[in-house]
DNA sequence: GTCTATAGCCAGATAGAC
DNA sequence: GTCTATCTGGCTATAGAC
């Protein structure tokens, strides 16, 4: 671990340049929309450049995810550090989170269709482990909080699991964000409002503050 | 407007067929995804002759969009004529239909992305018109269902509406219809739920039942 | 209006020198 | 590993005969 620093430590920078480009890119246009000449650009180095670190431009997006996923796993584990928090305030803030992520412009957006990125992302265990990791952490979350009656029982874990993975890349958010009449808080606190506690409001609970 | 039939009729019934196809393919891989090509093939007749009936793929996909807006305006105007029916429950009705739609993969789905696409869509006044009077009609209803509380008045029209646009191609609803774990009624059920109740779930209301 | 054939373009991926 | 230059395939759109 000592020797072989300082080039390897070159590469890894640059890889996450690349990523961080991919990232804004996705975040930005979509998958379909951005060219691979354009993340080159974006990075500063050549095309042929890029297809040295990844092989395709369905892993240069599997990069970005894996990343996000990353980061999301770090959050999760901060959270978890204070056990005394009700479940459903944990998967509140990690909601809030992915919110603040969209707005900051670095959450990846992916088609839901293409098959062909589907299948790399599926293939890759880097990805797949932690997609898998983040769903069995909010998964016992969701778990706990049917359990104390803070999140529907009726609902199938898989239907409020999903349901928070879609609100990480709700096009709402994007709309209401596009149209300049409210801050980014106020954006935030009626989006969690209605993932919580739908278009009706929930009659008993404050809905402002609770940061 | 009694002559001129046949020849019309035929035409008239060649581009509903197309509109059909282009309805089917887009809201099973995308725009991004699909080829003139494909669809063409799908009709049964060369791309050259659809390209005499729409200038473009962006005005295929139009067509397809504001087919599905006149859908939605007819269930809309059905809707109105019971008048003592309360406005949230119209507005749920509508939600209902979206998902049915979907689920029977009729409900075409474009990237919110892209941008050629979306300047097409802008500077159509076709379907910018039917846009405009689904957006009116459900903002009246939005309006009156906030006045008597049945939908929360701390949110804004605007997210409301964006909202039911947006459950109206949510990917929760393929993901769990591709799970194969719920019956189609029950996943409607739910994603009604969490539209209206939020995750939580409402905690005066009953859940199940009432079509 | 319908077809076959093709133009023209663009983007993903690679060759090969350094 | 980085670059420039190029290949290659696929896709939108059109030409031109019927």
């Amino acid at each position: 671990m000592a020797r072989i620093p300082f080039r390897q430590q070159v590469l890894q920078a640059r890889e996450d340049a690349i990523i961080s480009s991919v990232n804004r890119l996705l975040a930005l246009k979509g998958f379909d929309s951005i060219t691979v000449d354009e993340v080159a650009a974006d990075v500063g180095i050549a095309k042929a450049s890029l297809y040295k670190h990844f092989k395709s431009k369905e892993e240069l997006a599997g990069a970005a995810m894996i990343r996000v996923l990353e980061r999301a796993l770090a959050l999760i584990d901060t959270l978890k550090q204070d056990p005394k928090i009700p479940a459903i305030e944990q998967l509140r803030s990690v909601a809030r989170w992915t919110m603040q992520v969209q707005l900051a412009g670095e959450m990846p957006s992916l088609p839901a269709q293409n098959s062909t990125l589907r299948s790399t992302l599926m293939n890759s265990a880097a990805y797949m482990d932690r997609l898998m990791a983040v769903s069995d952490k909010l998964g016992a979350w969701i778990t706990e909080a049917q359990s104390a009656g803070q999140v529907d029982p009726a609902l199938a874990p898989e239907v409020v699991l999903y349901t928070l993975f879609a609100r990480a890349c709700d096009p709402v958010l994007s709309l209401l964000k596009a149209g300049g009449q409210h801050s980014d808080e106020h954006i935030i606190d009626m989006l969690l409002s209605t993932c919580f506690n739908g278009l009706s409001g929930a009659p008993g609970e404050p809905r402002k503050g609770a940061r």
